[in-house]
DNA sequence: CGCGAATTTTAGATGGCGTTAAAAATCTTT
DNA sequence: AAAGATTTTTAACGCCATCTAAAATTCGCG
């Protein structure tokens, strides 16, 4: 019941992205992750453990005990707030919003964390498509929107084009449709959508919509 | 050029402040302020001299530098508009906004402070009434809005009613015109002005308007 | 199984930032 | 101007968070 400082969220939050997979995490791991070295680690890790955040045997490595993990979680929703706050209110670009989230969810208030989150409309996914832990700690599954999935009026970014048909990337990337590329649907349409790429307007087939996955500006509006 | 920290922020704000009157500042002055012992202050008065942030003589007292100023208004000026902007953008009440961006001035990027700025339209004084530094170190004067000075459409809320009119003063609290009360500039009139308290309308008289002081919800507007 | 390789932990530094207690310097007051 | 009071600084310590180098442990393979 100490104070939780940012190193120790950070830690924690690392461990518990590690953890998704494996089961067990071990100190050369999240010393990779971190970029930090092996030795630091695992002081680290003794004090989470002092703490009872997490279960350490040594040279066995370690795990979230419910305690780290719900504090993880707290993190990581106010990171991927942060992120879709930065991104959608202030309009600070996909690529910064990390950088920027990183430092802010350390400091975020439980008061202004609930009036980001009321003010986002309760989103459950970030931008890119990660989902946003409720304050419970539930969590949805990622969320890979695809450019199907934008609703009209929506802008996105598009992050990757799927490469499983070449042909449809070599067309696509005639259009302008490449990752990175800031992207906004127009409107659905039998057997395809409209969109608007910088300024132009274009009409895609359905079946090159397919694998272009994009990341969201906004959170998905709710049902 | 070492890395300047959050606690060296803090100080630095503190001793400008400190230095606005008097032209040095002592140890124990600043523990005080800073609630902190008179060990600690001097210890990190040393390290900021090391830095050319202040100039010290032992047991003389110290002072900013013009690095030192810099970083100061840096640091209140983030801390300023970060007041503005929760208080406006996220209707973070106005006896929180001060403990809220203390923690995140100090974390807050140049990219996201301009944006910040920019969406409160660049302004010149916090909800309090201070100013916020310009990004060049301009600092305008302080600012002590009455009920006169609200522009149609704002909102505000009542700081203190200025107690040099006692009768006014009864008058006022019988109207419920009181400090903390949320008060709303409906329309300037001829001789007074039409406000809404609570969702009542009411219109006060020249005389009456003049004591109130009110803390600004938004920015001035600019002319 | 046993030995070398890889991983992990310990040991010992460093710097930031805070503490208390004692020493040093400055002020005050007679 | 000397004594006493006050302020300021120094000394010694603790905790966080990082590092490097060395010791301990476990792994992998012949």
């Amino acid at each position: 019941m100490g104070i939780i400082t940012g190193a120790m969220q950070d830690y924690l939050k690392a461990i518990f992205k590690l953890q998704q997979d494996r089961s067990a995490v071990s100190t050369s791991e999240i010393a990779a992750r971190m970029r930090i070295s092996a030795a630091s680690a695992t002081s680290m890790v003794k004090r989470l453990a002092r703490l009872r955040l997490v279960a350490y045997t040594p040279y066995r490595g370690f795990a979230l005990t419910s305690a780290g993990e719900r504090i993880a979680l707290e993190t990581i929703r106010h990171h991927r707030l942060l992120e879709l706050y930065l991104a959608q209110h202030l309009g600070v670009s996909l690529d910064k919003v990390d950088g920027e989230a990183e430092r802010l969810e350390h400091v975020l208030s439980e008061e202004v964390e609930a009036r980001i989150a009321a003010t986002l409309g309760n989103p459950t996914h970030d931008p890119h498509g990660d989902p946003i832990p409720a304050k419970d700690g539930t969590l949805h599954d990622v969320h890979h929107p695809t450019l199907r999935h934008l609703p009209p009026g929506q802008a996105g970014v598009v992050d990757r084009v799927s490469d499983s048909h070449p042909d449809a990337l070599r067309r696509l990337a005639g259009l302008g449709v490449l990752p990175g590329v800031a992207i906004k649907m127009v409107a659905h349409r039998s057997g395809g959508c409209q969109v608007e790429i910088d300024g132009r307007t274009l009409t895609l087939p359905r079946e090159l919509t397919q694998g272009v996955y994009i990341q969201w500006l906004t959170a998905p509006t709710k049902p």
